[in-house]
DNA sequence: ATAAACTGTTTACTAGATTAACAATATGAG
DNA sequence: CTCATATTGTTAATCTAGTAAACAGTTTAT
């Protein structure tokens, strides 16, 4: 009887420890993934460059130009209160203009300028370098296939 | 002449806005993939469960027993100063000790308490259903294909 | 007409992280 | 052995990215 428990206990203890290993789990792969690409995004643009977030609104501006601030935050997923310092920061360095829309007093459209343009595609090619040299252990095939489970589960986003 | 150089002109604008499309990076779409995870991982675990970094730590805690401070930080790819809060946080809610290292005196051994790993293998069995439940549109395969591209992104690291 | 909703913004706050400095301790070269 | 160098855990100051709540101005819908 005495031995039973122990065993059971040994059981019990074994079940618990069951391989805790942290690598098993999407999450934390992914949240280290995105670290070394962001930092890599960092020294390759520089000192100077622009943040991740400020190129993402950039790119969008010149996909999307009127788009609105409240838009533009939706696009990117983030609180129209945090896309004010950003777009702050793009029209203070004279690559976009807040512009009035004529019909509606309250929102104010996001318009690229010429300027915006070329510093976006400077930027892009900086980027493209940054993730071709950074990545080029991925054949295009795998980064096909990246591309395509990150979007499975950024498609499971309310 | 004059109109030879609209057309060139023409042609430079549209090389400059030549598809700006933020969906063709994959930093993006891993940062993007990465929030979402990251806020179903605490929307799940709830106000009083682990945040995703205190949940790494303990694991590593509990699958390397008298792991020191620096080698965990070294293993979270971390720096030490900012694991401190962290060890804080387990040490008071009573899931592992500080303990010291006989034969050297800088050190402190992190060993695990039963209620830690008691509280690790529940935290777990919690971020397993979270995992499996936001990521069911991917199957089995698609999630091991995910593991090992995000894999090979980690093994470019320095 | 008036309640409800939306827009851009400010302010205050939080989380997560870094850097620089520090005292205590250990290690290695001469 | 000694002394320069390195390592450990920690604090303090700072930074970035983001949220939440409130607000005035404006629009929409009942």
């Amino acid at each position: 009887m005495a031995s039973v428990r122990k065993t059971d206990k040994r059981i019990e203890d074994e079940a618990l420890v069951e391989t805790p290993d942290l690598e098993e789990f999407i999450g934390y792969n992914l949240k280290r993934a995105y670290v070394i690409v962001q930092s890599d995004f960092r020294r390759t643009l520089g000192e100077d460059g622009f943040a991740p977030r400020v190129f993402s609104a950039l790119s969008l501006v010149v996909q999307y130009p009127n788009v609105t601030s409240s838009g533009l935050a939706r696009m990117l997923g983030i609180e129209r209160s945090g896309l004010v310092a950003i777009v702050d920061e793009l029209e203070g360095r004279g690559l976009l203009k807040r512009t009035n829309v004529p019909g509606d007093r309250r929102v104010q459209a996001l318009v690229p300028t010429t300027k915006g343009k070329t510093a976006y595609a400077e930027a892009r090619a900086a980027v493209r370098a940054h993730e071709d040299k950074l990545l080029s252990n991925l054949s295009d095939d795998e980064k096909a296939t990246l591309m395509s489970l990150l979007g499975k589960i950024r498609a499971t986003e309310a």
